[in-house]
DNA sequence: TGATATAATTAGTTTAGGCTAACAAATATT
DNA sequence: AATATTTGTTAGCCTAAACTAATTATATCA
């Protein structure tokens, strides 16, 4: 890594990498064309990309890529192709917006965020079971605006109010009932919360949950 | 919407609601230090917010946003706390880096992909039974580099390799045994994928599936 | 009430990345 | 071969967004 590119020239690289896999070879033309900028905003690119010993390119000649700007090019185009991935397969975003947000975000995401996005990519492509359940629920739920029957148990619920969610630390309610899994039901039921029982919420993590609740007395 | 934002202003707009909600004034200096910026730029900027109409900014006073600024400022703030959340809480990447990322891509993930997002993060906080097992399973998965019992079921299990995707295109195993759910398992043995049968590599997608493999024969 | 410190402003420069227009080289067409 | 067309290059200009240096307000205090 020379020096950090500009996402412009991020652009040019990746651009060039593009081109290359389908063409022989790659052109100002095609540059110009693929990246709807004029021939001459793109010479003008390459001269800083051949200061920076990334491409190779001769007056009137064709344009390649040196080792290192392979490098930087492939690293940008693995943004490219991780992004448009969670968004469009995962978060079922429309293909073109997807492009389009892959292609502005793939010049600002860190490396260390874009590995996480990767690791979770692979985690959810490499499921074992194929899709996983949980994602074919959030597609529902984004489609529906509701989450299916399987997921709709709720912990508990408060007289009154939505959800124990809906509580602010200090606040109090009243259990009214429980719902859901007999595991879940039992655990409850086990620290003493039961129907009508009086509950206060104490703190809430970040996530909403775990939550911590002290009982009437 | 008068007309697009440059990431810049974004930011001065952002930098103006988010000090607002602390202090009872803004004034020039809060922007620059906030922004890391020299006070003769902050100048620059608020002119340019001011011909928008997004703020008020009199000579030496305080500056103040519009009602229009209010809701440029709030959809700015409201991409940058989603973004981290989701880099932060469910990807768990640190937070430093969170915020940093989130404060750049806030500026280029469009509405539509945004939306998505809230709504992910919404269907994974508000998950009834709390943070969701396939949640936990995936930042078990981060750090340890391996799924947690409960998935970490394979298609098929290869004779002194640790799994098939640490193959690389062109070396070749055999199937020890087969592993998981009953269908995954069925297609694996309409494949031809039984135990004992040398297996070869042919082909890795970036991210790792689906991989193309060449049986004996 | 001045003197001075702090804050805000203006003016002018720099860098990145586009643009147009004019010109040069390469390629195609007659 | 001569000419026309396409492609590539250069030169010069524009905008956004930062900067520095110099200047002008405002505030504070002896």
């Amino acid at each position: 890594m020379v020096e950090a590119l500009t996402p412009s020239l991020e652009d040019y690289l990746e651009a060039i990498w593009v081109i290359g896999l389908k063409e022989k070879v790659v052109r100002v033309r095609d540059l110009a064309q693929q990246l709807r900028v004029t021939a001459a905003s793109v010479v003008g690119a390459l001269k800083v990309l051949e200061g920076k010993g990334l491409v190779v390119h001769e007056r009137y000649g064709y344009i390649e890529l040196t080792q290192e700007g392979i490098l930087a090019a492939k690293e940008v185009y693995e943004k490219h192709k991780a992004l448009f991935r969670f968004l469009h397969e995962m978060l079922g975003v429309e293909a073109e917006v997807a492009e389009k947000d892959a292609c502005a975000l793939e010049h600002y995401i860190s490396r260390e965020s874009l590995e996480r996005l990767v690791a979770f990519i692979r985690f959810v492509e490499e499921c074992p079971e194929g899709e996983p359940l949980w994602l074919s629920s959030f597609h529902y739920f984004v489609e529906k605006g509701q989450r299916p029957e399987h997921c709709q148990r709720e912990g508990l619920a408060l007289e009154g109010y939505p959800s124990l969610r809906e509580l602010q630390p200090g606040e109090r309610g009243k259990v009214a009932k429980l719902k859901g899994e007999s595991v879940v039901k039992r655990r409850l039921l086990d620290m003493g919360i039961v129907p009508g029982v009086e509950i206060e919420v104490v703190k809430v993590a970040p996530l909403g949950d775990p939550l911590e609740v002290k009982l009437k007395g």
